[in-house]
DNA sequence: TTTAAAATATGATATTTGTCATGCTTTGAT
DNA sequence: ATCAAAGCATGACAAATATCATATTTTAAA
């Protein structure tokens, strides 16, 4: 069983402002998971009564429209907290979490980790830091999906990737998604994703080996209109 | 000077959280402010350094996008508290709130805020329960810019409007909003929120009497697609 | 009250995006 | 290795939305 104090993954997320005796107690009620790629965390509408603290991988966090498809809310890194809104509020979770690549994940049950909620004031803090820039994030995405082109989306959606999860040593983006996600990520019709990626290659944006992606020109990307 | 301990308006928001001696401590420090209808109260890139306390009016919450456009992330009633994010982190504001009618608010300063907030567990509770709710709802709002038709969004918002502030003696949508107000909301170009509107009104789900709305047909708007 | 400016309304047209159809590739299970 | 299923790609067309032009109405200032 390995320990949440000597876990470097903590300094990313608000565990950090855990006392030595509180990480030594969250390490003993928690539970670590390996989680496939493409499988299921959580489903929008459980009650998932605790936080993952995400030790590998990405994931993303999914909501289902009415019109039946599924729009990618955020992408969630190593490093960071799954679930935190479950702390705070009682109800069912609004959101659907499925990994994208195989993930290491720990579990922290919700009535452990509400003691230090309620008693430490620098990790209540940093959970609402960190709400408090999720919010901020939201608020950009609600502008760039009201005003800008599926084209300008899809593109800085590329760019957002290549900078938050880096590449491979072929330089291809690390996180690799179906032109399905890709849709989803920006609001779109797969077709229409297919046909701007295609379109990106032309261009020499990008270039493509299978659904892996290289940006080729990265000012190319930011300039589109 | 009027007394926050007396406020009715702190019941609907995290202020209903303090004790009375914070409350007296606050109301000391605190600042009334009339805001006259079209008046900024801060703008994007201020450091607004406190929270407002909407006593009355309504005001909208906006972004400037990159080509130019307000987009309103969030209209704000009577009884909300403006500014919450400020409270938390040391950056400017992101976003610009502007009255849609005349305001009653009061300005509680950051410095005095926050020592309630760090020793407070209640008060801290709440405010990150308020949050968590705004950030569930930006999450709807993005699910909903990204997959659902122009028209469905608008005759949303009218649904919304009438539900979250009400109608006027005659039946009237008590907040006034330009077309472009409308169009801002739901992230389309004056013109089609003018149009959508036009053809609302001649499928008889609304009225209108200069900028004045009356929804007529709840039901219609509902099943708009 | 008059009058200019702003907001609303609507037509014509261009552009963007979605939908449906069809073929090609890749992937993964047997 | 083979084969079906899933994913990718692209054409043809339809629908939604934006843009530009111009008239009409409303609002607010002088």
């Amino acid at each position: 069983m390995s320990n949440c104090e000597q876990c470097i993954i903590r300094q990313f997320n608000s565990l950090k402002a855990l006392t030595r005796d509180e990480l030594v107690r969250i390490s003993g009620c928690k539970t670590s998971k390996t989680i496939k790629k493409g499988e299921l965390i959580f489903n929008e509408g459980e009650n998932i009564n605790g936080v993952f603290c995400v030790k590998d991988g990405v994931c993303k966090l999914t909501k289902l429209s009415a019109n039946g498809k599924d729009q990618i809310v955020k992408l969630v890194v190593k490093g960071d907290l799954l679930g935190q809104r479950s702390l705070v509020s009682d109800e069912v979770t609004n959101l659907s979490a499925i990994a994208l690549n195989d993930m290491e994940v720990c579990f922290i049950p919700k009535h452990e980790i509400m003691r230090d909620l309620q008693k430490n004031p620098n990790f209540t803090m940093d959970v609402l830091q960190q709400m408090a820039k999720d919010l901020k994030e939201a608020d950009n995405v609600i502008v760039n999906m009201a005003q800008k082109s599926v084209k300008q989306r899809l593109a800085e959606a590329l760019v957002y990737i290549h900078t938050t999860f880096g590449t491979t040593d072929e330089d291809m983006l690390s996180v690799i998604l179906s032109r399905e996600d890709y849709a989803n990520i920006v609001g779109t019709a797969t077709e229409s994703a297919i046909r701007i990626l295609s379109q990106f290659k032309k261009d020499g944006f990008i270039s493509t080996k299978g659904k892996q992606i290289r940006i080729e020109n990265m000012n190319g990307l930011k300039r589109v209109e």
